[in-house]
RNA sequence: GCUAGCGUAGCUCAACGGCAGAGCACAGGUUUUGUAAACCUGCGGUUGAGGGUUCAAGUCCCUCCGCUAGCUCCA
């Protein structure tokens, strides 16, 4: 016998061989009614799998109904087979990859000649409906694995078969589903039948690599989702419709805070002035903090000289995400074409063949005389006609659009030299960086490719790392706080150990990432650890915030860095009077200037708090004859610092407010007869409304100490 | 870069392969107004660009540009 523990404590005998649905049956009818799958200690499993007998004292267990969030996890798995099955009809010969559920839906992986539009997704949803109007159950069996891969095989499932060679060998049985004539290579658990699908919806299509590889074939991912009411389905759709509205594109539009202009470039931000006066505040609020916190503030060109990126690494590694470079001389593309492939074929990506290379040869030395072809040809490896080629491209004062700020920083540092009396050295910039983002990922203010980086490097003695690492993260979180900017998470980004795209040394990794993870266990902060996210100089906490569409991106960053400073050679003279290598820190608390306005657009919904406000004072007059008067009081907030401005057009109050809450002005002064005569003003506040009228001292007063405190309101 | 979709007036959107339209905004006028839209008149377009098919193209085809979602990338 087994006994189960109930979530109410209870405990129940089974006899071997139970299934969940059996100890629902017995519990009651509804139950088991309205049972969808089991928990059966803590793993979710079909009502039909039979529970463990063998050496178990006693299990955990509970069924789960269309209250639980697990449930509804297995309803979307379940969709996304009722889904490939229909497209399996409708599309012969698809072949299926991965299907799996993601946050608020699921989506299935598919191979499939024409490809699927997005005009089909109606006949293919009447298939899906059709299918859960059968209702048939999900039937599961196992296989040995070998048996397992011959069925995938016989399916003409060939992702499967891949998906059981790469990934699934070391089992040996595998399981899977059986719906009527679909039959899928799946884990589980599924719902019993497909009639405990509610409601569904097919969303979106799009292009997704097999196995998330670039350099394998592209599917189509559909996606979808599914509750088990179609009032929870309608709820959602109708929150993402509501989400859109928060939208920072869209509100960056109507509010008149930024644009971008083809005429210019894609992804080139253009601050409009409303937008430019919420920047600036922004910046005079951190420079505020950054002057109290010691550091020094600085400024660089946004060029450079083409061989400061070969030194520190970031040319060769970048070149595809930079824009090209200012060549000083006519080969200087051909040569930097040639090398950057050499750096590849070395990384073991692309291909340079040796007659290819022969070409470049030959046609640098049919124009120009100066290029060291008979060097190139003496050089004993590829390592050394590489930097053959480097050192004549340097030397034709070729110029980099900086990617980063870190290179010009660090010459800062190395003008004069350092006493560990001088560390920690603090320098801060607003630097503006370009990188040349693929076409694909520009999106809004969120990527671009010319951006503002409330940026800093710190060069620190090894003993101040952890003060000085805590002090910034300490920034993060008060910059955040401040915004109100609650809903983050924090990232610490560790070296992926099976990739060789890092540089530096395995014992300065090892120490740079005990060193990030200890800082914010001792913070007490709830973190995710995540290999391959790393810089590939060093490893870094990120805060990460989602937009308005549940996109994550990154805004506050502290890096810690042991690289760049051998590269650069950076050193301090220590207490026993010998050379020592600082240690860096680059950190970003609001990340990018246009990232962060893009953010907190959607943060605020366009609303900002009456401190950070383009417009916060609108005067309103009730009718012409009360122009005067209101030109006077505007003049009054005027001179005491507030933006304000005054609708004195000859339009009906009700029109005025209007647009004053649609521009989402704090504050909307009414004046007519009365204010007039009382010297006061009727104020409105954008979300409060009418606070009556008051002595415009008192508005002030009021005004006055919203902006000190910064208060936020939602 | 890749897959799918989209691109019409400043904005939001209509128009079967057959006369390019509406609302808002804007301008002029009327109204002199009390807490989210007064009324009238007017202006506004090489339908993203270029090429092609057709008697006829906003609509069909091709190339490019831009945008959207996702994938890959993200110092």
């Amino acid at each position: 016998m087994l006994t189960l523990r109930l979530p109410d404590g209870s405990r129940r005998q089974v006899a071997p061989g139970t299934r969940p649905r059996d100890v629902a049956e017995a519990i009651g009818k509804r139950l088991a009614q309205a049972a969808v799958a089991a928990k059966v200690n803590g793993v979710v499993v079909d009502l039909d799998r039979e529970l463990p007998v063998d050496g178990q004292e006693e299990v955990a267990f509970q069924l789960l109904t269309d209250k639980d969030p697990e449930a509804l996890d297995v309803l979307r798995h379940s969709c996304a087979h009722i889904m490939a099955r229909a497209v399996m009809r409708l599309f012969p010969g698809a072949k299926l990859a991965f299907g799996p559920t993601i946050e608020n839906g699921f989506y299935y992986d598919i191979d499939v000649t024409p490809p699927i539009r997005e005009e089909d997704f109606p006949r293919i949803e009447e298939e899906m409906r059709r299918i859960i109007r059968e209702a048939e159950p999900f039937e599961r069996f196992e296989r040995p694995t070998a048996e397992a891969r011959a069925l995938c095989a016989d399916l003409e499932q060939p992702y499967k078969v891949e998906h059981i060679d790469d990934d699934l060998k070391q089992f040996p049985t595998l399981s899977f589903y059986r719906q009527g004539e679909f039959v899928d290579l799946c884990r589980g658990p599924h719902l019993p039948h497909a009639g405990k699908v509610g409601a569904f919806k097919l969303l979106s299509i799009a292009g997704a690599y097999w196995k998330n590889d670039a350099s394998r074939k592209q599917l189509q991912r559909l996606y979808g989702t599914a509750f088990f009411t179609q009032k929870e389905l309608d709820a959602y759709l109708t929150q993402l419709e509501e989400a859109k509205k928060r939208d920072h594109r869209l509100l960056g539009k109507q509010l008149k805070l930024f644009t971008i202009s083809p005429a210019v470039g894609s992804g080139l931000i253009l601050w409009m002035p409303k937008g430019a006066i919420v920047r600036g505040l922004l910046e005079s609020f951190i420079k505020e903090e950054l002057l109290k916190r010691g550091y020094q503030p600085v400024y660089t060109p946004h060029i450079g000289r083409l061989e400061l990126y070969f030194t520190s690494g970031h040319f060769p590694y970048y070149r595809d995400a930079q824009f090209p470079p200012l060549h000083g001389h006519p080969l200087g593309a051909v040569v930097e074409q040639w090398l950057i492939r050499m750096h590849a074929r070395q990384r073991g990506e692309g291909s340079l063949t040796a007659a290819e290379e022969e070409e470049y040869l030959a046609e640098v030395e049919r124009k120009s005389a100066d290029f060291p072809a008979a060097a190139y040809r003496a050089a004993a490896d590829a390592t050394q006609k590489m930097a053959t080629l480097q050192d004549w491209l340097v030397k034709q004062d070729s110029y980099l659009l900086k990617p980063m700020n870190c290179p010009h920083h660090i010459q800062i540092y190395k003008a004069e030299p350092r006493s560990y009396r001088d560390l920690p050295v603090r320098l801060a910039e607003f630097g503006t960086v370009y990188r040349f983002e693929q076409t694909g990922e520009l999106s809004g203010m969120t990527r671009v490719r010319g951006f503002t980086q409330d940026d800093a490097h710190l060069f620190v003695t090894p003993e101040q790392i952890e003060t000085e690492m805590r002090a910034n993260i300490d920034l993060v979180l008060f910059v955040l706080s401040s915004l109100g900017l609650s809903d983050y998470r924090v990232r610490v980004g560790l070296r992926d150990p099976k990739s060789d795209k890092y540089v530096g040394s395995d014992e300065d990794w090892a120490t740079a990432q005990r060193i990030l993870v200890d800082i914010v266990k001792g913070l007490g902060m709830t973190y995710s650890a995540e290999e391959g996210e790393a810089a590939f100089y060093g490893p870094k906490i990120d805060f990460v915030v989602r937009d308005c569409i549940g996109r994550e991106w990154q805004l506050g960053t502290v890096q810690l860095d042991y690289n760049l400073p051998k590269r650069f050679e950076l050193e301090y003279i220590g207490p026993d009077n010998k050379p020592h290598r600082p240690v860096m820190i680059h950190r970003a608390p609001f990340g990018s200037m246009e990232r962060f306005m893009g953010i907190l657009i959607e943060h605020f919904a366009g609303a900002f708090p009456l401190w950070l406000a383009p417009e916060q004072v609108r005067i309103l007059p009730v009718s012409d004859r009360f122009a005067e008067y209101g030109r006077k009081v505007e003049a009054e907030l005027r001179a005491r610092g507030f933006r304000v401005s005054g609708d004195y057009r000859p339009d009906k109050i009700g029109y005025k407010i209007r647009e004053a809450q649609l521009d989402k002005v704090p504050y909307m002064l009414v004046v007519g007869e009365k204010e007039q005569s009382a010297g006061t003003v009727a104020v409105r506040e954008r979300s409060a409304g009418d606070l009556g009228a008051m002595p415009v001292a008192e508005l002030l007063a009021r005004l006055d100490q919203e902006v000190r405190e910064r208060r936020i309101r939602k």
